[in-house]
This record gives C-alpha cells, structure tokens and sequence, in this order.
DNA sequence: GCCAACGTTGGC
DNA sequence: GCCAACGTTGGC
C-alpha cells in the first residue's frame, strides 16, 4: 500500500465536507504529475492524509481512503464547469479522479508549523517553499508517525 | 495584499 | 526547442 497527502481548501470542501458525505470524487485536478499519482499509481484502499491549504492555520486535518479504479473527470466533458477540457473527449479522456472514503477526523489540526518543525517531517513534500503540487506520496514512516501525532489509528 | 515558486502558453 | 510573459497556488 502506498500513502499520500491531497490538498483541499476548506472553503471549498474540507474534511468535515468529507465526513458529511462519506465519499467524494475528486475532480478537477488539472495538473499532469498529479493526474498521473492518480490514474497510475493510486489502488484502492491506499491512505492519504487530507491536507487543509489555504486555511487559518494550513495544515492536516484527518485521513481518507482511496475508494475504487481511476474514473474518468466527468467535469472535463462539461462544457458549464470551470475544468471543462474542450481538448479532451470521452473515448480518450485527458484527465482522471478516484473518489475518497472519509476515515478519520484529526481531534486538532496538526498545522504546517509543526510537520516543518519535526525531524521526521520536513522533508515531505507539502513541507518545501514553494510546493503547489496537491497530491504527493508519502513515505509510510511519516505517515505512521502523523498518524501518531494526530491522535489516530488508520 | 504581497510575492516566491512554478506550470503553461505562444511567438519565434 | 527556447524562453519571456502570464496565470495560479498558497504561505505569510
């Protein structure tokens, strides 16, 4: 099993949004490594650490789970939604989701400050200047170990 | 609101 | 294929 960290702004959808719903398809990632994490390298089941961006303060909030095969991005054939893809058709869809379980919900915000300032830490992704990307894998290790910090077992 | 980082676009 | 311009992300 692999583990990952995908980034939400909470206005958008955060982790009680998650826990709202159950599941979520996780469209309109538009960005070609981030697709490729997901349409290639995700299996069902794998943990990924739900990750606040753009938030007061930004950090990790809780655990989801992949739930199922990559799908195609519906909203990439829609000519209304703002991730409409006019370069993309369904017999060869440009971009691909998978749909996330809610798992847990950290009882705090484990927040950026604190995995930067943790040994074990802050080499993960999300930890450098100028990390954008919104879905990275993470080492098991590290993933056990905010597991840990945030007060929770997978 | 600022701005560094980085991806994408498009002229050449 | 190069690279300047531009747009977006996201912490601060």
């Amino acid at each position: 099993m692999r583990h990952w960290l995908i980034k939400s702004e909470p206005e958008v959808f955060s982790i009680h949004d998650l826990a709202r719903v159950g599941r979520e398809p996780w469209t309109g990632v538009r960005n070609y490594q981030a697709r490729n994490f997901m349409w290639r390298d995700m299996q069902p089941g794998d943990l990924a650490l739900f990750y606040h961006s753009n938030a007061k303060p930004p950090g990790i909030v809780g655990l989801a789970r992949v739930a199922g095969p990559p799908l195609p991005d519906p909203t990439q054939f829609d000519p209304a939604s703002e991730y409409h893809d006019p370069k993309s058709s369904p017999a060869n869809p440009r971009w691909w989701m998978v749909e996330f379980d809610h798992v847990a919900t950290f009882p705090a915000t484990l927040t950026l400050n604190e995995l930067k300032t943790d040994p074990l830490l802050a080499e993960m992704g999300v930890c450098q200047r100028g990390s954008r990307l919104s879905i990275t894998p993470v080492e098991p290790s590290q993933f056990a170990h905010i597991c840990e910090l945030g007060g929770t077992r997978p």
